[in-house]
DNA sequence: GTCTATATTGTGATAGAC
DNA sequence: GTCTATCACAATATAGAC
């Protein structure tokens, strides 16, 4: 246990996310995992008894870092203007520093959609409560009517798609220069704030 | 080579895609597609040498089947407003027919980015044309000022995003009803339409 | 064209020495 | 805790009879 050794177990752990991250479940082989940590299989094993559950680790850490995001906007006092700003900004903040994790989320929550009941009990927070508060503060603040399931996934859509379909971006509006798409995603902040409040606002 | 021997390919084909679609490349497997087909592995092998060659024929097929949708939707010379809602129509009846594409899709995409630009380039269009196109509308119709670009992933993101997101959304937003989400997204139609003509409104 | 049988390789997992 | 060696089985692919 000298300095250098931080911890076998973080090791792992690190490495496996930006495996399974990126190859997901199916794609992911604990050999590659292995060694890209320095170690070997066996000590995978080890630590963690499977791949199934090596994995669990890394899909729960990926969605408790962008749901509760999430159900947090939804919840706090701020008028809903400046709410949703701030959301879009520090939300497209997160995905610039984990461009990876919805498309991964998003792909194991489908390829087994019972994972999800399971995880959003685990955090607590009952949705209903948060959705009624949304509603409230459309209707007291000067807004059009719209139901707050479909805001929420309006703006939800809006940020975390042009990390999804990046490839497809990136070729058929880009001409394959990455330059061009990473332009694009810096102006998304200012731009999904503004197309959201502007559809938002009562005329 | 009787009548309902509807030519075994197809039938090969059809099979294939509902395997592939729902489980992706490296989830799928050459032995569930054959018993889904009510065939033999080695038939598989007969008629498409690899499974990287059959997967490649449904890949390409579902892209074809979404991405000149697009395409075609920003060249045509309608007036943007009913363009707009012409295609929002369009697409979402077209996603609520084959509701896993867009997840395979870029999924697949993802995995393997490379597959994109021999895509693109075997529709024989040139995106640069449609964006100008549009960028040309926007401007002389009376809408706000907006990025082609931006314009065009808001659209999609609204259209595509609650379908990639199924079971986040059953789960966080409607308590695990099925209806609840089904019935969402029939109205979405309208709901998105509204949502984007009121954002671009010069007011 | 379609089948059965088999070759071949890949992969998760465990046993056991150190 | 970490390694080497190996098991057991799954999966793609092919050979060859019919």
């Amino acid at each position: 246990m000298t300095s250098q050794d931080i911890n076998t177990e973080t090791l792992i752990l690190e490495t496996a996310r930006s495996v399974f991250v990126e190859k997901g479940f199916d794609g992911a082989r604990m050999q590659e995992i292995a060694d890209k940590a320095g170690i070997n299989k066996a000590l995978l094993h080890y630590y963690f008894r499977s791949k199934e559950n090596l994995f669990e680790s890394i899909l729960n850490e990926s969605i408790q870092k962008i749901i509760p995001h999430i159900l947090e906007f939804m919840e706090s006092e701020v008028p809903l203007a400046g709410k949703i700003e701030g959301f879009i900004s520090n939300y497209i903040g997160l995905l610039i520093d984990n461009p990876h994790i919805p498309s991964f989320v998003l792909h194991e929550l489908s390829r087994n959609p019972d994972r999800m009941s399971s995880t959003i009990l685990r955090t607590g927070i009952d949705p209903k409560v948060l959705r009624d508060k949304l509603a409230q503060q459309i209707q007291e603040e000067n807004f059009i009517e719209i139901e707050p399931a479909q805001l929420v996934v309006n703006i939800i859509a809006l940020c975390v798609f042009p990390f999804i379909a990046k490839p497809v971006l990136q070729t058929v509006l880009f001409d394959n220069y990455p330059e061009k798409y990473q332009q694009f995603i810096e102006s998304r902040k200012k731009e999904v704030t503004h197309f959201i409040l502007k559809a938002l606002e009562k005329s």
